[in-house]
DNA sequence: CGTTCTATTGACATCATTCAACGCCGGTGG
DNA sequence: CCACCGGCGTTGAATGATGTCAATAGAACG
């Protein structure tokens, strides 16, 4: 759904990659040449655990997941991708995908190999602090997220999730208020640690008290403010924190900055 | 503790990050000048969520506990370091360092300035290469401990935790089955995301059970593999990939490979 | 030596999972 | 076009794991 209402220039270079190289390009120092784009579907992989870490890309349009699975077949979920997210970065570890990369809907993207990206890492300085910066952040989303696994309760975690999830459509020039959510509410409860029907109740509790509005898939936030305030109930001073904090769910998001 | 055994040489070329260098050194590319090693006391901090992001570090021993606080003045652990640990990776986020660095023991680092390692990654593919995997290893590791605080008991977290820290010790040449730990149970309880009670009870069920002893601070791994059986209870094939990617904890370890 | 931090243990409360039944929707084939 | 079927989602009731509260004791530190 995130891809009718993004318009992308048909160009890669207008990919969020591309424009923090943009920079060093004016000053004639790099060529980057995407691969072209391709389009994947609903339940399509783009890469899985395992298999050799060829390339980066970038989600164009569309959503992912990204999880482990644990040889008995059960996954784990560990984060989420929307337009402008770098994926792949779980190659460099092993230089094998450390997890496997699905579609939870019509995606595309762009690719850059990793011969052509370490080169350009030798030249871009642009690019090495864009990447370090990118990586840092991932990692401090994790911690994020397992703060908000340790320290709050499922309401609290589900919260978080939807305002994560609103700021995310946000950044994207998209509605932070109304969205649809393009995964299932297993893949929901698999990220957040939490059993489905836990999921479905708390969505109900919500709706009750007139925070949210849920129809399937299509989530309506009627009220952020509350939303939020559930997030620092006796924690007055923290509710400034988690605002500014919010932004995460894996995101290795590169510029829109 | 962990310092006595370590031997380093005095010297700060020995570091680990400076190994990854060397290789490079021996063609001639490379001089790294770290800053003279430094001595910090337990309970002291090496630096604070917010602090301008000036240099990264690496513990040459001791050990040492990363927290962000919630203004209330709650902390959330979110990795402990030993020796060999590359730490600062969080400052390239935004310049500014997200969590605080606190030293569980007498501990030393040494320290490399932003500027001098942003000039080396201009120059050292080797380093570049480190640092991506190093990071990207650090990224999973959250992944991983995401996925045990999702899906596991308190006793396979805990379990797991003793294990980690039983290969990190062994990886750096130390007894995996005896050894102390640097951090109190508070800490344990914090960064597992469980009450102090738990921990202490879930010990004390472990030692009844003749798979730990427990003096005090002082570990002693009776049966390590009873402890791992017990994080595969029913999922027989996982066995094998648990082992595998048992190490993390933090751990953004440059080389020792 | 006393104050404070750390750790242990017991009794109780509670949130979230589990088990189970059911409804809804979309797809597929008769 | 309708009927069946499987995946997804909702709801209820019972169970259990873990947190909370409280009391106590030992270590560490000044």
């Amino acid at each position: 759904m995130l891809s009718q209402n993004r318009q992308h220039n048909s160009q890669c270079e207008h990919c969020t990659l591309s424009s923090a190289c943009q920079s060093e390009r004016s000053n004639g120092e790099l060529q980057l040449n995407h691969m072209p784009h391709r389009i994947y579907h609903r339940g399509e992989t783009l890469y899985s655990m395992g298999s050799p870490f060829s390339a980066l890309y970038i989600l164009r349009s569309g959503s992912a997941k990204a999880y482990f699975s644990s040889y008995s077949g059960e996954e784990q979920i560990s984060g989420f991708y929307y337009p402008g997210d770098l994926i792949g970065l779980d190659g460099f570890d092993a230089d094998t995908h450390a997890y496997s990369l699905k579609f939870l809907e019509t995606s595309s993207v762009c690719s850059i190999g990793v011969d052509e990206f370490n080169k350009t890492m030798g030249e871009s300085a642009v690019l090495r602090k864009q990447i370090l910066k990118s990586m840092s952040h991932a990692i401090l989303g994790e911690q994020q997220q397992l703060f908000s696994v340790n320290k709050y309760t499922s309401e609290q975690r589900l919260a978080k999730f939807l305002l994560d999830l609103s700021n995310r459509f946000q950044q994207r020039g998209l509605s932070g208020k109304v969205f649809d959510l393009s995964m299932t509410r297993i893949d929901i409860a698999n990220f957040l640690g939490m059993a489905i029907e836990t999921i479905s109740r708390l969505l109900g509790k919500l709706q009750q008290e007139g925070i949210i509005d849920v129809q399937r898939r299509q989530i309506r936030l009627l009220n952020k403010e509350r939303l939020n305030d559930s997030l620092v109930a006796d924690e007055p001073a923290f509710k400034a924190v988690m605002h500014r904090a919010t932004s995460r769910q894996h995101s290795s998001q590169l510029s829109y900055a």
